[in-house]
DNA sequence: ATTAACTCTGTACGCAGTACGTTGTACCAC
DNA sequence: GTGGTACAACGTACTGCGTACAGAGTTAAT
C-alpha cells in the first residue's frame, strides 16, 4: 500500500530539436534511398495513440516506453525506431491533443462569451488528458497542433482593441491560469486516489494533533477563514470553485484592459 | 548529451498521514519508553537542510536518497529511521521554505502594495527553491510554515471589505498565479540549460523546416501577432515580463471585488 | 546480566530509460 | 537469380532509482 507514484513532469525536447520538429510534421525523413528493409509493422501515430491511451487512463507515471511497447504487442526497443525517445514522444502526444481539440467558432459574441469558450476549450481538453497539465511546457513544441490552437486562440482575442502584444500577453494569462487549475484538480484527485482515506477519515485521523497544534490564538485569521471556505465548498480545496472563480477574476481583469477609455 | 532529466513532480503525502503531520509538527513519537538504542548520529532538520541545499542548486532531479546520505556521510537506508520516505522529506523540506520566508509588514499600506508585497514574497520563495514551484500540494502538509504563511498572507488580505470566503479565494488565485509564473520561469531556465544550444541557434537551426511550414495564409494572426511578441521582448518567451504583466491584471481583478460599491 | 528497543548497515529486488550488438527482411544493382 | 545493403525488430545488459528486509551493534530498562 506504499504506491508512492511521483508522477512526473517529464520535462518534454531533449534530443535533436529538427528532428523533433520533423517528426511533429511528419516531415519526411529527407529520403535519400527511399523503403529499403522490412516494412514497418507500426506508425508514429499508433505509437501516440496507444502512449496517449495510457496516459489518458492510468496516468503519466503509468507510461513506460515498456508498457506503450507491450500494448503494441512489440519489445520496447521497437519504439525507439519510430521516436528517439519518451521526451519527444510526449511531445508528439501534446501536439496530437492539441489538434485534436474542438474549436468553437465565436465571432460576433461578446468578448466575455469568446474568452470564456476559449478557457473551457482547455479545461475539457486537461480533463480528457490530464497528464497535459502536467507535461511542462518550456520552449513548446512547435507542431501543427500547436499553432492550430495559437491560432484560433488569437483570433478569439482579435479585434478587441489590444494591441498584438497584449494579445499574447492575455492568452498566455488565460492559459497559465486554466492549466494552473488543471493542475490543482488532478493533484486533488490524484491525493485522494491514491489514499486509502476519504477526507473525512483524513480529518478524523489527524483531528487530535491538530486541535493541539492549530492554535486560534496563534492563527486567528487562518482559523477563521479556513473554518469559513471549509464549510462554503464541502471539502479543503474546491477545484470546481477555483476555476469558476479564478475565470471570473481574469476576465474582470481583461476588462480592466479591453474597455479602457472605452468608459469602464 | 542526452541528459533527459525529467524533472519529476514528485508528488508529497504518501505513507501514514498522521506520522507526516508529526513530523511536521515536530511532536514526539509518542514516547512510550523514551530513548533506547544508540545514540542518533543526525536530525530530521539535518537531513531536510542537506535536502534542501540539494535541490536548491542541482535541481529536483539531482535529489535522490543516495546522494542525500551521501552527503551526510551515511548510507542510503539511514535516513528512513529519520524520514518514512522521500515523499515525506518532501512535504517537510516545503513546510521548511515556508517557515524561513521573510514577511513583510504591510499593515496600513495601500492594499495594491500589500498584494503586491505577497507576490513578491512567492517570487522570492520560488527564485530561492526552483524546486518549490514543481512539487505538487494536493493536500497541502499542513506543517507550522504553511500555516504561519497562511495566517500572514490572509493577514494582508483582511480588512479590505472581502469576505472570508473571497479572502481565501484571492489567495488561492493569486499563489496560484505565482506559481504558474515561476513553473514557466523554471520550464524555460531547464530548456536553455540542457540544451546545448540557445534561443538563436535553436532558431537558425529549424528556420528551413518552420519557414516551409509556418504559412502565413494559414497562421495569419498567429505569424503576426508571435513576431510581435518575440520583438517586444527578447525571445520568445519572457517569464519576468509575463509575470509582471500578470500581476497587473490579478491586481485590476481584485480592484473589482475590493472597489465594488465604492465607486470603482 | 539479560532483554528489548532502537540506530545503522549491507544486500537485494523491481522498475525505469535506453545503449549496443545481432538477426532477419526486403529492395537495389548486377 | 543473387549478392549487397539499409533498415526493422529483437534480446541483452547497464546504470540508477526508491526502498524492503535481515542483520549487527548500541543503549536503557528490568
Amino acid at each position: 500500500m506504499r504506491e508512492d507514484d511521483p508522477v512526473p513532469t517529464e520535462r518534454t525536447s531533449s534530443g535533436d530539436p529538427a528532428r523533433t520538429l520533423q517528426l511533429l510534421w511528419r516531415d519526411a525523413p529527407a529520403a535519400p534511398d527511399r523503403r529499403r528493409g522490412p516494412r514497418r509493422g507500426l506508425s508514429i501515430d499508433a505509437v501516440i495513440d496507444a502512449a496517449t491511451a495510457i496516459a489518458d487512463t492510468e496516468g503519466l507515471d503509468a507510461l513506460t516506453m515498456r508498457r506503450v511497447a507491450k500494448d503494441l504487442g512489440v519489445v520496447p526497443m521497437t519504439l525507439y525506431t519510430y521516436v528517439p525517445g519518451k521526451a519527444e514522444l510526449l511531445d508528439l502526444m501534446l501536439d496530437a491533443a492539441y489538434a485534436r481539440m474542438p474549436r468553437t467558432d465565436t465571432t460576433g459574441r461578446p468578448w466575455r462569451q469568446r474568452v470564456t469558450a476559449l478557457a473551457e476549450e482547455n479545461k475539457a481538453l486537461f480533463a480528457r488528458h490530464p497528464w497535459a497539465a502536467t507535461v511542462s511546457t518550456a520552449r513548446p513544441p512547435l507542431g501543427p497542433g500547436q499553432m492550430a490552437k495559437y491560432e484560433h486562440e488569437l483570433s478569439a482575442l482579435d479585434g478587441l482593441g489590444l494591441t498584438d502584444v497584449e494579445m499574447d500577453d492575455c492568452l498566455a494569462h488565460l492559459l497559465a491560469f486554466v492549466q494552473a487549475s488543471a493542475r490543482a484538480a488532478a493533484d486533488a484527485r490524484a491525493a485522494r486516489h491514491d489514499s486509502p482515506m476519504n477526507d473525512q477519515e483524513w480529518w478524523e485521523a489527524n483531528a487530535p494533533l491538530l486541535a493541539r497544534v492549530l492554535d486560534e490564538k496563534t492563527y486567528p485569521t487562518a482559523v477563521r477563514v479556513g473554518a469559513a471556505a471549509g464549510a462554503a465548498h464541502g471539502s479543503a480545496y474546491d477545484p470546481d470553485h477555483a476555476y469558476a472563480f479564478g475565470l471570473e477574476r481574469v476576465l474582470d481583469a481583461f476588462a480592466a484592459l479591453i474597455d479602457r477609455g472605452t468608459g469602464g
